[in-house]
DNA sequence: TATGAATGAGCATTCATTCAT
DNA sequence: TATGAATGAATGCTCATTCAT
C-alpha cells in the first residue's frame, strides 16, 4: 500500500475511532452525567485503553466540547439545508414542522443537551464553548428568519432577534419537555407547534 | 411547659432546620451541581453538624427528593393565588407577561431547574418525583386553562393539553435561553412573548 | 473528665498523631523520594487512613514543608543552646565538633535533607520553603558568630556572612559525604574538621 | 564503503546518539528530576522516537546509570589535566581557587549533582554506581595530594584520607549551597575558601 | 441527641514500557 | 532498524457515610 494510502487510512481510521469515543461518551454521560460517567467506563464502553482516550482529548472537558461541537455541526447542517432548498425559512419550517417536532422528542438527545447545559452552568469554560457555538447557531438563524422577510415589511433589529430567540425557546422548551411527557398527542402539539412558529415568524 | 407544647416546639424547631437546610442546599446545588456539592461544604452553608443532615435526610439524593417538593409546593401555591384571585389566566398571562419573563430570566432559579432535570435524566427515583411533581403542576395549569375556555368554543382534550403543554414548554425554554443570552432585549422579547401566548390562548 | 482536659487531650492527640505521621512521611520520602512515596504507603505506615493523613494536612507538599519547619526548628534548638550555654561559639563548636560531626553521619537525616533539597531544585513552592528555613538558620548562626568576635578585630559585613556560610557548607557538605563514604575515619575526621572550623572562626 | 568502515560510521553515530540522548536527559533531570522527566519528552528533547531510547538504554535507570559514568570520566579528565600540567596540587588550588568556586556556583551542574545523589539514596543500583565513581574520582584527589606533600612531613594515611574527604565536602557543601544563596559574595566567599584549602593542605 | 473525625472506595490523569508495523 | 500508538497500573486527592463519644 502506498504510503498516502497509509496516511488516509490512519486519518480515516482516527476519525472512526474518535467518533466511536464521542458516541459513548454522549451515552454515558446522559445516562450517568458528566460527573457520574468514569473514564475507566467510557474507556470501556468506546473499546479503548484509558490512555488512548488521552491520546485523542487532552481531558474530559474536551470531550464534552466536542460533543458541543458534533452538536453545533449538526445544526449548522440542517441550516444549510433550509439554505440550499431554496426555499423560505417560513415555508420550509411550516412544513416540516413535524420533523423538528420529532427531532425534540429524541429522549436521548434531549437528555444530552440537558446534561451538558447542566454542566456549562457550573463550569466556565464548558459555559463558554456552549455560549459560543449557542450563538453562532442563533445567528444562523436569524439570518435565515431576516431573509424570509425579504419583500415584507422589515423589522427592526431587537425585534428579529426576539423571534429568533422565541423560536429557539420553543424548540428548546420542547426538548426539555420529551423528557417529562412522552406520551404527549404527536398530532395536536404539531398542531399548536404549527400555529405558535406562524405567529412568530409572521407580522 | 407541657409535653404537647415541647412537642409542637421540637416539630417548630425540626422543620425550620430542615428549611434551613434545603435553602442551603439549593444554592450549593444551583452553584456546583449535585456531584460539586459536598455534605461538609452543606453542613457549614446550613450552620449544622454533617451528623444533623444525616438525622433530617437519609441521603443526598433525599435532600434533591425534598427540594423537588419544596418547588413543587411553591408552583401549586402560585396557581392557587391565580385561581383565587378570581380572574382568567388568559387576562392574568397577558397582563403579568412580563412578570412571567422576568421570572424566567432569574438565573439561579433555572440553573437549579435544569440540575434537578438533569439529575432526574440520570436517577429513576428523582424522575419519578420530577414528572409527580410536574404532572400536577401541569393538570392544575390546564385545569386553568380550560376555566378560561368558558364562554368560548371548548378544545378536544388533546387540543387542550397540548396548548397547556405548550405553554409550560415556552416558559421552560425561556429558562433554559436566559443562561445562554442574558442580554437579550428585555421588551422585544416580552413583546413577542405575549403574542406567542395569546396565540396558544386563543382559538 | 473535664472539658478543658479533653480539649488539651485532643489537642495532645493530634500533635501525636502529626508526629507520627511525620516520622513516618521522613522515613519513607527518604527511602523511596517524595514522588515515590505514596500516599497509600505513607497511611500505611502512620497507621492511619488516607482520608486522615488529608485532616492534619492540606496536601503532600505540606508534609515537606512541616518537615522543613521541624526541621529549622531542631536547628534553632540547637543554636539556642549555644547561646543558653553562655559560652562563646568558638570555644562551643571546638568543643563540641565530635558531636556536630556524628550529627552529620546519621545517614537517615542526611539522604532526607539530599531529597528535600532535591525537590526544592524542581518545585518552587518547596524552594522557597526550604530557602525561608535556610534564610532564618544561617542568619542565627552569623549572630552566634558576631557575638564569639566580641573584642577581637571586627570583620566586614561580607566577611563575616562568608565565614558563617563556610561553616553551613562545611557541615552540609559533611552530610553529603556521609552517604558515600561511610566507613572514614571518625577521627581523622574530626581533627581535620577541627582545624577547618578554627581557621574559619580565627582571624 | 568496507563493511569495517560501515562498521565504525555506525559506532560512530551510535556513540553521537547516545551522547545527544544524555545531554538531554542530563537537562531534563535536572529541570523536572528523575521522576519528573518523562520519557516522551526526553524523546522530543534529544529528537529521537521513544523505540530508539529503548534500543541504547535499557530503561530509565540505565541512562541515571550513563550520566553518573560520563560524569565520572568528566572528573578524571579535570584531574588528569591536574597531574599532566606536572604543577603541584597545592599550588594549582591556591591559584585557581576562584575558578574551583565559579564551578561550584553553576547551578545547573549542582542540581543535577543532588538529584543523583538524590537517586543514589533511594535506588541500590545507582548507589553503587555513584559510588564507585565516587571512590575512583576521590582515590585520584588522594594521589595528588599525596604528590603535594613530597619533600614534606608525610601525613598517615588516615589523615591523608581525611583531608582530602575534607576538600571534597568543602566543593561539594559549596555545591549544595549555591542553590540556597545564589547572591552571596564571590569575592569574601573566595577569600574565606582559600584560607580553608590552605589549612586543608597544609600541615 | 449531636458531633465531626475517620474511613476507604472511587476519581481523572500520567507515563514507562512494549510491539505491530 | 525505527516508530510512536497502545497499554493499564499507579498516583494524589475527595467525599458520602458511619459511629464512638
Amino acid at each position: 500500500m502506498s504510503e498516502a494510502h497509509e496516511k488516509a487510512d490512519e486519518c480515516e481510521r482516527r476519525r472512526t475511532r474518535c467518533d466511536q469515543l464521542l458516541t459513548a461518551a454522549a451515552e454515558l454521560f446522559r445516562r450517568h452525567g458528566f460527573h457520574g460517567a468514569s473514564m475507566a467506563e467510557l474507556a470501556k464502553t468506546a473499546s479503548m485503553s484509558v490512555g488512548q482516550i488521552y491520546h485523542y482529548f487532552e481531558n474530559k472537558e474536551a470531550i464534552v466540547a466536542a460533543i458541543v461541537e458534533r452538536d453545533l455541526q449538526h445544526k449548522l447542517a440542517i441550516f444549510e439545508g433550509f439554505e440550499a432548498s431554496g426555499k423560505d425559512l417560513y415555508d420550509v419550517m411550516i412544513e416540516q414542522v413535524d420533523r423538528g417536532y420529532d427531532d425534540s422528542r429524541q429522549v436521548a438527545k434531549s437528555a444530552l443537551m440537558l446534561e451538558i447545559q447542566a454542566e456549562a452552568a457550573r463550569n466556565p469554560k464548558v459555559a463558554r464553548l456552549v455560549d459560543e457555538s449557542d450563538r453562532i447557531a442563533h445567528d444562523k438563524l436569524r439570518d435565515l428568519v431576516l431573509k424570509s422577510r425579504r419583500g415584507k415589511r422589515q423589522w427592526p433589529q431587537e425585534e428579529l432577534e426576539a423571534r429568533t430567540e422565541m423560536l429557539v425557546s420553543v424548540f428548546q422548551g420542547l426538548r426539555l419537555r420529551a423528557l417529562r411527557r412522552p406520551d404527549d398527542s404527536r398530532n395536536a402539539m404539531i398542531s399548536v407547534l404549527r400555529m405558535v412558529i406562524r405567529r412568530i415568524l409572521e407580522d
